[in-house]
DNA sequence: AGGCATCAAACTGCATGCAATTGGAGCGCT
DNA sequence: AGCGCTCCAATTGCATGCAGTTTGATGCCT
């Protein structure tokens, strides 16, 4: 009865898309953090298969901006800059404003229910990790895009959210997930009543909250922003690489 | 002077990347249609490079939404059903509003001077073949997208616009390319005035229409349609193969 | 001590080879 | 003829091997 996601986001069963979600799923809960390094060789050992699969893997993940790969280079998790961060939630705005706009008033009981377990499950889990938080609310979003049976906008907003965590992971403190919930129950009610443009709104705010608890400030530089603030001139001289500092501590 | 692609969407140059340049642009100008088959060894061969390469040129390529990928199965050019073009639509209407809210009214001369040129090879190109005009005025997009220097807005923009190309090579008739283009400098104009609110109307009407023009209605079935139409109802029975069919003729 | 050249280990880029699966031609049966 | 079965060529899934590049550690020179 539900509507069974009959086209999985371009991936099926293979080993790679198991590797894949593995991935994701480790870079989401930050047990992979931006920056951390991703051997072909590691990766093929740990999930017992060969190099060329993980090697495939880690290319299907740099197509959704989840790792950097440089040529000849180890891939490491994407490390988003601010400005990055600022646009993937832009993005991430207009395209759930979409999700709910298509939804609104048109969700069955079922799917309601569904939803408000997932919350459910949300307000359990505040025992727990910051990551397990994260990790569900972002779940949550994915959650209603499925709702649309829109395989792409599926897989955007999915793209769009997990980045969305990485930058969480990055620049973002401690952080109280309380009021996300509640604004999650919002949505949901106001999606069952049919409330177009308010639930756009809801959307929209809760987002824009979302962003803005995360992206306090510009951030000056923090941590590892300094080599990505240097790339750019770098560019110029180089092409690519990054002129050699005289001592920068790269942690990893 | 211009903002460079610093960040090209996650590919260098290795010879994966050159030819997942080159189907997309095949794909793009309908040399390659729809449903078309792109075994790996051809692509091989063709490209001279070795099966793995190719395997991973049409991993990316799928990711990108523009080939599907079955498991022991040749890969093929993707057909989007004709509600996921409009989905796809809906989408690129959103997206292309951030880009063009971002540049209202930040546009250098220079960009705006490359902007009409650009506009100047559309209407140069009104005398070649569909294709082309297709092409250039995808083209038109996405170098707009470049400009907000976003590479993540500048990724979504051009993937779903050439989802969209696809579209058009599939449910598109002859159609008129002439009054985009008056769209095309109109936006430009706006944009340079600095109009927000105008410039996204602009381009919102644009995108629709052109929608519009291509969706002219939901097709009830047309060419190989008709096996996409089965296939959720085969997805019960045997979870991923269509039914034996008596005989429709499956061209390629 | 500090900086620079040198070299080996680690790692990536890619091709090739082998096993498993698919699709379709050919053949026999009804 | 129409339908199903068998078998083979075509094709994918994956591992391994080799060559080229990067990393960073060691030792030499100033």
């Amino acid at each position: 009865m539900a509507a069974r996601p009959t086209s999985k986001t371009s991936e099926s069963s293979d080993k790679v898309s198991v590797i894949c979600r593995a991935l994701r799923r480790a870079i989401i809960e930050q047990a992979l953090e931006p920056g951390a390094k991703l051997p072909e060789d590691s990766l093929g050992e740990r999930f017992g298969v060969s190099r060329t699969i993980a090697r495939h893997a880690l290319g299907q993940l740099a197509a959704e901006g989840l790792v950097e790969l440089r040529r000849n280079r180890i891939a490491v998790v994407a490390t988003p800059s601010w400005q990055e961060a600022r646009d993937a939630f832009d993005i991430r705005i207009q395209l759930e404003g979409l999700v709910v706009r298509q939804l609104a008033g048109k969700l069955t009981k079922a799917q309601i229910a569904e939803l408000n377990a997932h919350v459910d499950a949300e307000d359990g889990a505040r025992g727990g990790t910051d990551a397990v938080s994260i990790r569900l609310a972002t779940e949550f979003h994915i959650l209603l895009a499925q709702m649309t049976n829109s395989p792409i906008l599926v897989r955007y907003v999915s793209e769009v959210a997990y980045r969305c965590c990485l930058t969480l992971s990055l620049y973002s403190r401690p952080h109280s997930t309380e009021c996300a919930i509640n604004e999650h129950r919002a949505i949901i009610s106001t999606l069952a009543k049919g409330d177009e443009t308010k639930v756009m709104e809801l959307m929209h705010h809760h987002l824009d909250s979302v962003a803005n608890r995360a992206l306090v400030a510009p951030t000056p530089q923090r941590g590892r922003d300094l080599l990505d603030i240097l790339a750019p001139y770098a560019d110029e001289v180089t092409g690519d690489r990054v002129v050699k500092l005289p001592k920068v501590a790269r942690r990893g």
